[in-house]
DNA sequence: TCAGTTCTGGACTGCCTGGTACAGTCGTCG
DNA sequence: CGACGACTGTACCAGGCAGTCCAGAACTGA
């Protein structure tokens, strides 16, 4: 029964709710966030709210999923013209930059993922599919490197991108949680190498 | 201000609350949790909990000790005398497959360590602590593997120790948020892979 | 036994939360 | 311009939350 804007003005209102509630809740955690929060930062009121959503939940989905389409907008660029392994590697350089220079959260995807899994399955759904399209533009580079001859004919793109993200992800985990940015380098360096042990 | 038990009832009084606490952080999530239901599960009053923390805050600190506690009690036990490859190679298979058990909940310490990294510093560093204790419990496998000659000497366990703990760790992110057992297997196959390639 | 301390039960408070109700304004279209 | 539906401001509600309080029970040591 939620309501699909009809006019500019809604989808503006629309879009500010989602977009603070993004922000407040990759910045805090979706539960350190309450409703009249996210509604003060976008200047609506709880009708607005209500008008939209059906309730809390939803519009923590519809804000992961926003979040999600920004940060796999960025990876695209990033990551869609990817075509060899220096490429790639310049590519990871410049996400642990940012990531560093963010104050080492945690994984823009992943923390949200982790906190809203078990609580929220249209959210859970929303990172998870986030994932996959990561996994697979890093796949896409990888296939690229093969089609070079880069890459060895016999590597698995598909298995090496999971691999190589799931280093990447464990290395944020790591980090953040110490306050260290060792930790990732040292992941990502690890993930290098491995894929360096598929290079013809 | 918060008191001492000094007696063997308050000591297990206090006891009750910890475990409780830890186990339902464990389970539902700390912020899903409220201290209501803590003292519930524990059998005590809200006077207990007041007269042993200064608050919530720091129950949840030392709940986070608690749950970490076990787990490298757990990790001690399966990792303590590894020194070989392929013993390295079943303790791992042994924990993916309780982990697989569960359910795919989150690391039982790095789910716990995002949840709480950016809210109370003290209980950060018990996770933080943890993850130092279970990397030098892996470390030191590779010590034993690289003195009976498994490992070459120019490989470096502190580091390979970190990349191994990065790919579980996050292997275990993208199964929980995917829902699926495969990235994790993926990762830690890939994370052995890499130590392989380092025998002699 | 008794005085002092530690511990316990649970009622109580004030605040904040998600959610509702409703009257009023704005935009659109015939 | 007029009417209807989309949109908005705000007051309101019940329930749940962390935290307080105090009277009394249990334990300790002398």
């Amino acid at each position: 029964m939620p309501a699909e804007p009809r006019t500019g003005r809604g989808r503006a209102s629309r879009e500010r709710i989602v977009e603070s509630a993004a922000a407040l809740f990759a910045e805090r955690g979706v539960a350190a966030t309450s409703l009249d929060e996210v509604l003060a930062a976008a200047g609506a009121g709880k009708s607005q709210l209500y008008h939209y959503f059906r309730g809390r939940d939803e519009l923590v989905e519809a804000a992961v999923g926003h979040r999600c389409a920004l940060v796999v907008a960025g990876l695209t660029q990033t990551l869609g013209e990817v075509a060899t392994l220096a490429g790639l590697e310049q590519a990871l350089a410049g996400f642990a930059a940012g990531y560093e220079q963010m104050g080492l959260p945690g994984c823009p995807i992943g923390s949200l993922a982790a906190e809203v899994a078990e609580h929220n399955e249209g959210a859970r759904k929303q990172a998870a599919a986030a994932f996959d399209t990561w996994e697979r533009l890093v796949a896409r580079a990888l296939e690229r490197m093969r089609e070079s001859g880069e890459l060895r004919a016999d590597a698995s793109p598909a298995t090496l991108a999971t691999a190589l993200l799931a280093s990447l992800e464990g290395g944020m985990v790591l980090s953040q949680a110490r306050k260290d940015p060792a930790p990732l380098h040292i992941a990502l360096e690890a993930g290098l190498a491995q894929l360096r042990a598929h290079l013809a």
